[in-house]
DNA sequence: GTTGGTGCAAATGATTTGCAAAAGG
DNA sequence: CCTTTTGCAAATCATTTGCACCAAC
């Protein structure tokens, strides 16, 4: 427990309550780097604790994304990724072909969503984004078959 | 049955068949505009063929989206919608408060493409995208609060 | 006739929900 | 106390699969 103090006066100033299980998810997810499923988050938190149920992680999970703190993304695999949001924001490539995973800098979204609030007036919230196409590398193997 | 007939020939190009099933979920697909979910395909095939079953529209839909016909898109409702892919590529901005779509021009996510394969090599597929955001007139709402 | 497609029912897998008990403020 | 949260089990919902029969080539 370091800087969670702020996290705790959040989840108090909109009546949530920083309960254990709450704090343990949410350290796994600030000390965890990139995405977790919710199945991945459960059996992190069941090291420590293990009566707590998915629901639970669920539940919390709703709760987190309400409050803007973690974001929600489908990474194409039929279940969801969460991550911790107060970073600096990013965007995922996904190969279609190998799965691999790189992080995309925000500014490429950036300029896009200013020129869509400009000319439209919709404020496009791409915090977190999953681009997929082919990698470097599944292109070359590709043109050399 | 107007301009099917390439479509057949595409099917049976990739040794697929071109079931009375599969032609009226394909007709449905291209004469009703934007996206539709596996079940709304459903309701529509039965009207005029009561037997179809959930599993014949995923199943061809799965078939459709191998031979790059259609796209299939989560818009975040849980499901997965479906759209005819053979007409002008266009994106969507969902609205998350009221829920509103508007169409959004290709163009501006096609320049964020080409930057990402010049810097990074990944040829990002983005022809069909759900961005997520908050319309002008709910933006307005929100301030006026 | 051989391969692929369909309908049906049953399975799967992720997520949600009802409820009584426990914990937070 | 009163409200929120939890664990558990059961329910839900979208999607997939096994299989016997049928249709297309």
């Amino acid at each position: 427990m370091s800087c969670e103090s702020e996290i705790v006066e959040l989840l108090r100033g909109s009546g949530q309550r920083p309960t254990p299980q709450r704090l343990m998810i949410l350290s796994i997810l600030r000390h965890r780097e990139g995405h977790l499923t919710a199945a991945e988050i459960l059996a992190e938190v069941k090291k420590e604790y293990p009566y707590v149920d998915i629901s639970t992680i669920y539940r919390t999970m709703n709760a987190l994304k309400e409050l803007h703190l973690v974001s929600e993304t489908d990474m194409g695999s039929g279940e969801y990724s969460y991550e911790w949001r107060l970073e600096e924001p990013h965007h995922h490539l996904i190969c279609r072909q190998c799965g691999a995973e790189f992080s995309l800098d925000p500014t490429y979204l950036e300029s896009m969503a200013k020129r869509v609030l400009k000319d439209h007036g919709f404020r496009a919230e791409m915090d977190h984004f999953a681009i997929f196409g082919v990698c470097q590398d599944c292109q070359r193997t590709a043109s050399s078959e």
